[in-house]
RNA sequence: GGCCCUAUCGUCUAAUGGUUAGGACAGCGCUCUUUCAAGGCGUAAAUCCGGGUUCGAUUCCCGGUGGGGCCGCCA
């Protein structure tokens, strides 16, 4: 029988919510789902200095607003009792010394190993005295090999030499990483260890830190690093790095998620690109991760965004956009902000490009009354007659389609709506006739039809 | 420097010991059309290099090169 799926986000909370940590999130969440397990976050807060609750503020914000619910949330400094007690155990047992090395010593050591092309490492002489303070180190005896059998990688190999004296805390109060780590896992029941590949050499660290604890060994993955375009690591120099960035930038969640999702995986079958979260837990495969890192490109996201915005419910997209209108525009809009959203939101990739696309429905600007006529196909006498029939036609916006069709069949397509669209927006480019009219309502659009029409007889 | 990971179009990737090496985004062209966008159709574009194994390697092995990661009393 195989143990319950649990997996966890251990972000530190010592930056804002980056999107590589979404990433590992959503494998995680995604791989729990699969398996009827359990998403937990922990805040590896064991650093005092940088950790800061406005970084776990944010995080805990960032999960929430990708829809990646943790079912348990844990505090690494909660459980400082429980990691003095397993590093008491572990000084009790001799599996781990005390080591009153400086830090100048310790330098001298590694600037030594460096020159003589030596691996760097402390192997320390301090093992059998009886100190009773300093910094704890594991005991490391290990000397055969260390396999990790990861998912995603197969086999890799680690001579247990290399790490020499591990460091597992700066005393009983204050424990390290790679310590904590494997205890909370431990003690969390963690089944598999999905994080990125900056893990690797940690895992053989954690791997020997377990066993002399007893501990059963999880399953690993290592998932490949987000890169920049220029195939760095990502930061925040070469492009937007945090979740909340993006989403103040115009992106929608059901964008993001799938596009993070892409970012080292595929799915195998044709089901298409433009996924949601629910068909992509249905078809991911861990074990198909990619193993090179991945250069994430915003012009997919943009796509991505543009063709997840079409498929948002009309509700939906008005509670998405109305954030990004600023609230003068809104005050403008008055009530019929939700078709002014309509009208524009099909044209737009980012969010934040709808408050500037509304404003210019919003102002006609002055216009030679030549745009009307169609790139010159009509004359003036004509277009102003087909003005003057739209304007008796026209009596309800959201049936103007029905309405215009005798008049268009007998004009044709462009003598009808082009005039139309011209006169309702004073533009050569705008969105089409029909959407102008539901977001003007009547009033609006009649005013503006009868000042193209007297513009006519100027 | 030591150790580890990694390598298919510009980017994300599919595939396999034998394929015309497939798709998507971006690009370009055509088309549709009331404008723009969208849509439709099409086009260009890749197996890092060198050895080996093999009848045959992009695929398997070795070496190199490139890229990345880690080497802390950070996480």
């Amino acid at each position: 029988m195989n143990k319950p799926v649990r997996v966890r986000i251990a972000p530190s909370p010592t930056g804002f919510m980056h999107i590589g940590t979404a990433r590992t999130a959503l494998f995680n969440f995604i791989f729990a789902k699969q398996h009827g397990g359990t998403f937990l976050l922990r805040i590896e807060n064991t650093d005092k200095e940088r950790s800061k609750k406005e970084f776990e503020d944010d995080i805990i914000q960032g999960l929430a607003w990708l829809g990646l619910d943790h079912s348990e949330f844990h505090r690494q400094s909660e459980y400082l009792p429980t990691h003095a007690k397993y590093l008491e155990s572990l000084l009790a047992d001799g599996k781990a010394f005390w080591c009153t090395h400086t830090t100048e010593e310790l330098e001298a050591e590694g600037e030594h190993q460096r020159e003589a092309k030596e691996p760097p490492r402390h192997i320390c002489e301090h093992r059998d005295t009886d100190k009773t303070s300093g910094i704890v180190r594991l005991r490391n005896d290990e000397r055969a090999s260390i396999v990790i059998h990861d998912m995603i990688r197969g086999d890799i190999i680690y001579d247990p030499q290399l790490f020499g004296d591990i460091s597992l805390a700066k005393n009983l109060a204050e424990p390290l990483y790679n310590f904590v780590v494997t205890v909370d896992d431990h003690e969390m029941n963690i089944s598999h260890v999905i994080r990125g590949e900056d893990h690797i050499t940690n895992t053989p660290k954690q791997i020997l830190i377990g066993r002399a604890l007893g501990f059963t060994e999880p399953e690993w993955a290592h998932l490949p690093l987000l890169l920049a375009k220029d195939r760095t690591k990502l930061s925040k120099r070469n492009g937007a790095v945090s979740v909340g960035e993006y989403q103040k930038n115009g992106y929608i969640r059901e964008a993001i998620i799938n596009f993070i999702a892409f970012l080292g995986w595929h799915p195998k079958d044709e089901v298409g690109e433009v996924l949601d979260l629910e068909t992509i837990i249905k078809v991911f495969d861990i074990t198909r991760a990619q193993r090179g890192g991945a250069v994430v490109d915003t012009e997919k996201l943009d796509w991505l965004n543009r063709e997840h915005i079409k498929r948002l419910a009309p509700e939906e997209k008005i509670n998405r956009a109305e954030p990004f209108i600023n609230p003068a525009t809104k005050e403008k809009l008055g009530s019929r902000v939700a078709q002014y959203i309509l009208a524009v939101l099909p044209r737009v990739t980012k969010l934040t490009e709808i408050d500037a696309m509304i404003n210019d429905l919003l102002e006609i600007p002055p216009y030679d009354a030549e745009l009307l006529l169609w790139k010159g196909k009509l004359d003036r006498a004509k277009v102003k007659e087909t003005l003057s029939a739209i304007l008796s036609i026209l009596k309800n916006p959201d049936t103007a389609e029905q309405d215009f069709k005798p008049l268009i069949e007998k004009e044709g397509n462009g003598a009808v709506l082009w005039p139309l669209r011209t006169a309702l927006s004073g533009r050569a480019i705008s969105p089409g006739p029909y959407e102008l009219l539901s977001a003007f309502g009547l009033d609006v659009a009649e005013r503006r039809i009868q000042n193209a029409i007297s513009k006519l007889d100027a």
